[in-house]
DNA sequence: CCAATTTCTTTACGCGCGTAAATTTTTTGT
DNA sequence: ACAAAAAATTTACGCGCGTAAAGAAATTGG
């Protein structure tokens, strides 16, 4: 296939009997040129397997194919399924996407931030650390590069946001819980490392006055983002001390609920809706995990896929010059009935 | 702080006071330059706020700064972990990290690798997704890049392979469960996506053999990467058709080793080794879930620390042009026990 | 078949930096 | 303080490609 090797554009050119700036066109938008010679550049390409120099391709150009992913902790699955399925629309629409985590550190995603900024990336999608990010890092950065918040909203900031509709996952939740057994406490860590924990507390508050019922809101030690640990620790305190008014726990999201149900199985309490079970225990996130835990864990899912698919189309309409105002957009989740609650 | 943006080095060489190609020399390594020098040019960057261009800088460097990390599946803690713990590494030495995940697929790997090669890396550290990876894909780059293999063996590929020592992992867990119990039967996947499940079934022949006990393998079916659900749904199967002729499982892999768990919890069986558990099942390598599982899982981890600091450690070497003939290096692992075996 | 339009070619310059060679300046050792 | 060594400067070219302008060639429509 290779008879001979490639340098440069140049030499491809010569080779293939089309000029230089021609192929140049023909990389940066292949339906730029014409079929017949789309065609004839296609073959050589084939023949001669020859890619452009990224490097000398993205110094010129003002803008890049590059797109910047950013999550504030890879090793929570759910931040890396998310990320692979958005990496994977990048992918289908042409971009280079480059993957980044803060791994739960502020100062590490202001870095990242900096590294983005010198790959000249044509956007960024980016779910922000949450209360701990430097906000003003973040706005300044989406004044120069198109930049949509997903996951976790900050403020106002960049394209628009696109994440899940907090309120309605614990509304619906709540609802279940209370129609199918007592009322839920709200199991919940005291610094939440991402506002969308306020508006599960809040809507938690509404459900539970909605319903007539008291709320009762159990807070939790803990920094950080090693949330199972923190949710086990937090839950054999509030075991211990009877913290619990009723039998049955939501919890703020998954992570906590797979730490509160390590703590139930170390103090010998049963969770689930059987016989036999004292407590009923629920998350939310619907996390990849989730499925596996003992007992399997009754959540509310995120719409994975709808919630990648709004964030990266935003972005590439954006890109591609549609502006619009700046615009929230939250996505239902649904209920997952396992065996927890 | 910033009072006239800089445009590229040569403005910056001219407002900093020192020539271009004295500043060009200190990005490289500011280390060849003058302790003077160099303290001028860092005022002056700390002041301006420069950055040189990467692309222009990579597009005439023979070697970039560039790292890769490619690892088989991100979605997985553990990849995530040790990716991680890389990418600190990298950073740490000066170099680019940029992670990549093959997200199980075989021809992603491929495509990985030939995005890598665009980038002109200066070396990448990778852990092929084992039996399904295009061996010849891969040998053909690490002759191109230097390359380091970690946690999954293929062939003698690159530099050299560094990861955990399986045969120690498998005998020393199974040494325990002999010495606590029941002889394990071992629980793994027909056709796993790893070689290091097949070092894992020998070293538990192995060490069934030097305790005079009749070896059991349960060979569940199941393709991909989605091992919790094969491990939950060959649990089942094996469960139901008494497969398991002792009381202990010591299963390929952690992974295996939740679904399995699951799988036990869903048929009412009681896992651990208090009294009124029926089983006891052990997994290996110390997943960073394996906290939280119910019960808690026993294991033996890799060392992560170890592992991605050698691995780390070697591909600096080389990329230093230290040469060192092919070499295997596997680190011995660590038993956790926990309530689950 | 010819004019209008689209597409391609030729030519040329610039991007920001790496890097080499020759020269000058600064530092070092004694 | 002086010669040797080290470091910095000046000058100049190249990397591989983007991109603009002007002209030539191919395509289209009627």
């Amino acid at each position: 296939m290779a008879q001979q090797k490639i340098r440069n554009m140049e030499e491809f050119s010569a080779i293939s009997g089309i000029s230089r700036p021609t192929v140049s066109k023909f990389f940066h938008d292949p339906d730029s040129v014409r079929l017949s010679t789309r065609a004839r550049i296609e073959a050589a390409i084939e023949k001669y397997d020859y890619r452009p120099n990224i490097f000398a391709m993205n110094q010129n150009r003002k803008l890049t194919k590059n797109v910047g992913i950013v999550v504030p902790l890879l090793a929570d699955p759910y931040f890396a399924e998310i990320a692979r399925n958005l990496e994977q629309r990048c992918l289908d629409a042409g971009y280079r996407p480059t993957l980044f985590s803060a791994h739960g550190d502020p100062d590490l995603e202001v870095e990242v931030l900096d590294n983005l900024r010198s790959m000249k990336p044509a956007g960024v999608l980016i779910a922000p650390l949450g209360r701990a990010s430097n906000v003003r890092a973040l706005e300044k950065f989406s004044e120069d590069v198109p930049t949509l918040i997903f996951d976790s909203s900050v403020e106002e900031i960049g394209l628009g946001f696109v994440g899940s509709d907090n309120m309605q996952f614990t509304a619906h939740i709540s609802d279940y819980l209370c129609r199918t057994g007592e009322p839920p406490c709200f199991f919940e860590m005291k610094t939440p490392a991402n506002p969308n924990a306020h508006r599960r507390r809040q809507s938690y508050l509404n459900a539970m006055e909605k319903f007539g019922f008291t709320p009762q809101v159990v807070s939790v030690e803990g920094e950080g983002w090693a949330f199972e640990e923190i949710g086990r620790l937090g839950g054999h305190k509030a075991l211990s001390e009877g913290q619990f008014s009723t039998n049955t726990i939501l919890c703020s999201n998954d992570r906590l609920a797979i730490g509160l149900l390590t703590a139930c199985y170390e103090r010998g309490i049963r969770v689930g809706r059987t016989e036999g079970c004292s407590i009923r225990v629920a998350g939310q996130d619907g996390h990849p995990h989730s499925r596996y835990t003992c007992p399997p864990l009754t959540t509310i899912s995120h719409d994975y896929d709808a919630v990648s698919k709004h964030a990266a189309d935003a972005l590439f309409a954006a890109i591609d010059g549609h502006v619009e105002p700046w615009k929230s957009t939250r996505l239902e989740g649904k209920l997952i009935m396992r065996d927890s609650a």
